[in-house]
DNA sequence: CCGTTTTGTCATCCC
DNA sequence: TCGGGATGACAAAAC
C-alpha cells in the first residue's frame, strides 16, 4: 500500500429522516390546505393537493401538471378515476401508505393504472389482487411469474447495466416492496398452500412503504455517494471483539421503537397487513402512522453518516432484528432459506440490495485506498459513539461464546465484523449480505474495481488488509504469498465476495467474468478455505457445546448419585432398627411360648442373621431357608402367629 | 523458552 | 458423480 500524501477528507451527512419529515409536513399542509396549487376533482368531488406531489407520484399528473399554463389550475379527472379509487392513492402520496379493502382495491389499481402510480402498482397490485380475486393457488401463480419478472429485470440488469435508465428514490421503492412482499407472500403459501385463510371483507388493509421508502433514500439519497453501514462502520472499527449486531447501524434498520413485531421479521418490515392476512404473509404490522422512530437508519462512517433519530435500539433489538449473529439465528435463518422465494429477495432481484453491494465494493476501496490519518479515525469513531453510546465498551469486551462461534477473526480482518454476521452458516440467508457486491457494477454503473483499486486498498479482502498491514510491519509473513497471489491473479472483484455468496451467486459471477485458470483457480481455493474455516468454527463451537452439556450432565448425575446414596444409608439404618427390634421380639416370644418354639427359634434365628436387604425387606415373600412348600407354609403361620401375638403397628410396620 | 490455546488448513468421510 | 458440510489431524501463531 502506498500512502500518496495528505488526503482532505470530505464528511457528508445525510438525513435518513429527512425525507419521510417532508412527506409528512406535506401531508400535514394538504389537510390544512396550504401551498396547495392544484385542485383535483373526482366525481364532483374536490381534493386539494400539490402538483408537485402528484406530479412526482403520477404520469398523469406530471403530464396535466407540468404543462398547465396557469397558477392553481383544475384538474378535473375523467370518469374512468373515481372518488373511491382515487382517495386511498391520494393519500398514499402524502404517507406512502395505501389503505384499502377488499372491495376498493381493484377499484385503485384501476384508478392507479390510468394515473399512472406504476410503481405502486407493482409493488402492491401484481400481489394483491390476485389474492383477493383468486383463491390458493392464486399465490404460486403470482410467485411464478414475480419470479421469472425478477429473474428478468436481473438478467436485463446484468447484461446491460448502462442501459439502465437512472432512477429516482421514489421509482426504486415499489419495486424493492414488491420484491419484498412477493417473497414474504411465497414463504407461507409454499409451506402450506392450502391453509390461507381468505381475507375477510370487513378488514381494511395498509400497504405502508414509509419505512421501504425511508430505507431507499437513504440509500439513494445524496450525491450519489450511496452508503451501506456494512462497508462503513465495519472496516474502520478497531477491536476485532464486536458483534455485529452490536454495531452495525444496519442491523437496526426500521426498528420501530414501539412495535416489538417489527423487530421479529428476518425479511424485513416492509408490509403491514392486518389479524388474517398478517398471518398468511408472516409479515409486520403497521397499525400506527409512522414516527420517527420508524427511520431508524443510520449509518456513520468516516467522510459521511447517515442521521438516526429516536431512542436507538439495543444490540439486543437489533439481533433480533436481523438474526445474524448467533446459532440460533443461524438456525432462523436456516428455515428462512428453505423457503424458496424469500431468497429470491437478493438473488433473483437484487434492487433492493444493490446498492448495498454497489457501495461495498465500490466505496471500500476509495476509502482504504490511502491510509486514514488518526484524526479522520476519531472524527468516524467520535461520530459512531455519539450515534451508538454503548459501542465503545462493546469494542473492549470479549465476545460471548456464540460470537465467537460465528466470528472468524483470526485473520484480523478488517472485515472480522462482517464474519460475526454468520456468513458461513448462510451467508445467503440474509437478504442484506446475500451476494454481497456480487452486483456492484451494475449498479454503480459499470464501474468495475480497477487494478490500483484493488492492489491500493488494504480493506480489499481479510487477506489484504491484513497482510498488507502485516508485511509492513513485519516485512516478511508467512501469507504474503497469498497477497502475492491475490494481486498476480488480479481479481475483477474483492475477494471476500467469494466466501460471502452463495454457490449460485458465486457461479454466475465466474461466468460472468472471464477468469484465467489462475484465477479461477485462486477463487475456488479461497473459496473452499474460507468455508472449511467457518465449518472448522463451527464444528469446535459444537465440540465446546457438548462438552459442556457432558459436564452438565455429569454434574446431575452426581448429585443425583449422591442423593441415592443418601437414600440408601438412611434405609439400611431403619433397616437395622427393624431388625434389632424383631430379634429382641421374637427372642421374647420364643422363650414365652413354648409349643411354637421351633419355629420362633427360625425365626429369630433369620431376623438375627445377616440377610440380604432385599429379603429383609420383604421377609414375607423370601427366606430361602427352605423349600417353596415350607416358606408358604411358613408364611402363612407367620400370619397367623402375628396376628396373634404381635400388636397391630408391629404388623404393619413389618409388612 | 516452553507449554497451552487458538486458528487455519488439509484430508477424508458422509450426505 | 459432484458439491458441501463435518470432523480428525496437523502446523503455525498467539498467549
Amino acid at each position: 500500500m502506498s500512502v500518496d500524501g495528505p488526503r482532505t477528507s470530505v464528511f457528508t451527512f445525510q438525513s435518513a429522516v429527512h425525507s419521510h419529515h417532508v412527506l409528512r409536513s406535506l401531508e400535514e399542509l394538504r389537510q390544512k390546505e396550504l401551498l396547495c396549487d392544484v385542485t383535483v376533482e373526482v366525481e364532483r368531488r374536490s381534493f386539494r393537493a400539490h402538483s408537485s406531489v402528484l406530479a412526482s407520484c403520477s404520469d398523469y399528473f406530471y403530464t396535466r401538471l407540468t404543462n398547465r399554463s396557469r397558477p392553481n389550475p383544475t384538474v378535473r379527472l375523467p370518469d374512468e378515476v373515481t372518488v373511491e379509487g382515487f382517495e386511498p392513492l391520494l393519500q398514499f402520496a402524502y404517507t406512502a401508505k395505501l389503505h384499502f379493502t377488499k372491495e376498493n382495491i381493484l377499484e385503485i389499481h384501476r384508478c392507479a393504472e390510468f394515473l399512472g402510480f406504476q410503481n405502486l402498482d407493482k409493488a402492491c397490485f401484481e400481489f394483491l389482487v390476485p389474492k383477493f380475486s383468486g383463491g390458493g393457488g392464486t399465490s404460486k401463480k403470482v410467485k411464478g411469474k414475480s419470479k421469472s419478472q425478477a429473474s428478468h429485470e436481473k438478467s436485463q440488469s446484468i447484461c446491460s447495466p448502462d442501459d439502465q435508465t437512472p432512477e429516482t428514490g421514489e421509482d426504486r421503492v415499489p419495486q424493492d416492496a414488491s420484491t419484498v412482499m412477493q417473497a414474504a407472500s411465497a414463504t407461507p403459501s409454499e409451506e402450506s398452500p392450502e391453509e390461507c385463510p381468505p381475507i375477510t371483507n370487513d378488514k381494511v388493509m395498509q400497504l405502508d412503504l414509509s419505512t421501504l421508502y425511508a430505507r431507499s433514500t437513504a440509500y439513494h439519497m445524496g450525491d450519489g455517494q450511496d452508503q451501506f453501514c456494512l462497508q462503513n462502520c465495519g472496516p474502520q472499527l478497531p477491536s476485532s471483539s464486536m458483534a455485529a449486531a452490536e454495531v452495525c447501524p444496519f442491523l437496526s434498520i426500521s426498528s420501530t421503537g414501539d412495535n416489538e413485531k417489527l423487530r421479529s421479521s428476518a425479511a424485513g418490515d416492509i408490509l403491514a397487513m392486518e389479524d388474517d392476512f398478517q398471518k398468511e404473509l408472516a409479515m409486520d404490522v403497521h397499525c400506527e402512522p409512522p414516527t420517527d422512530k420508524d427511520l431508524n437508519i443510520a449509518s456513520i462512517t468516516e467522510g459521511h453518516f447517515d442521521q438516526r433519530e429516536g431512542p436507538l435500539i439495543s444490540p439486543t433489538d437489533c439481533s433480533q432484528l436481523c438474526p445474524l449473529n448467533s446459532a440460533q439465528s443461524s438456525g432462523d435463518l436456516d428455515s428462512i432459506s428453505g423457503a424458496p422465494d424469500l431468497s429470491n429477495i437478493g438473488t433473483d432481484d437484487n434492487q433492493v440490495f444493490d446498492s448495498n453491494e454497489q457501495t461495498f465494493s465500490e466505496l471500500t476501496p476509495k476509502d482504504c485506498s490511502t491510509e486514514r490519518s488518526t484524526v479522520e479515525r476519531e472524527v468516524a469513531e467520535h461520530l459512531a459513539k455519539g450515534f451508538w453510546p454503548d459501542l465503545s465498551s462493546t469494542l473492549n469486551e470479549p465476545l460471548p461464546l456464540d460470537s465467537i462461534d460465528q466470528s472468524s477473526a483470526g485473520n484480523g480482518s478488517d472485515f472480522h465484523w462482517l464474519k460475526h454476521l454468520d456468513l458461513g452458516a448462510a451467508p445467503d440467508d440474509c437478504p442484506f449480505l446475500r451476494d454481497l457486491s456480487s452486483n456492484d457494477r451494475q449498479t454503480s454503473g459499470g464501474d468495475t474495481l480497477s487494478k490500483e483499486d484493488t492492489e491500493d486498498s488494504p480493506c480489499m479482502s481479510p487477506i489484504n488488509s491484513r497482510e498488507t498491514s502485516e508485511c509492513e510491519s513485519d516485512g516478511d509473513c508467512a501469507q504474503c504469498s497469498s497477497s502475492e497471489q491475490v494481486q498476480e491473479v488480479d481479481l475483477p472483484f474483492p475477494v471476500e465476495q467469494i466466501s460471502s455468496m452463495t454457490r449460485r451467486a458465486f457461479l454466475q459471477m465466474l461466468k460472468r467474468e472471464q477468469l484465467t485458470p489462475e484465477q479461477l483457480e485462486f477463487v475456488q481455493d479461497v473459496r473452499r478455505r474460507s468455508k472449511n474455516r467457518m465449518a472448522a468454527q463451527r464444528c469446535r463451537k459444537r465440540k465446546l457445546d457438548c462438552i459442556y452439556r457432558l459436564e452438565g450432565e455429569i454434574k446431575k448425575l452426581r448429585s443425583e448419585k449422591e442423593k441415592l446414596l443418601q437414600d440408601h444409608n438412611q434405609l439400611k439404618l431403619s433397616i437395622e432398627d427393624v431388625r434389632q427390634n424383631l430379634s429382641g421380639l421374637c427372642q421374647s416370644l420364643s422363650t414365652d411360648a413354648a409349643p411354637q418354639s421351633e419355629q420362633l427359634q427360625a425365626l429369630a434365628r433369620y431376623f438375627s442373621s445377616d440377610c440380604p436387604t432385599s429379603v429383609l425387606l420383604t421377609p414375607m415373600a423370601s427366606p430361602s431357608l427352605a423349600g417353596p412348600d415350607q416358606d408358604a407354609h411358613a408364611n402363612s403361620s407367620l400370619d397367623t402367629f402375628l396376628a396373634d401375638t404381635c400388636p397391630e403397628g408391629d404388623t404393619v410396620a413389618l409388612r
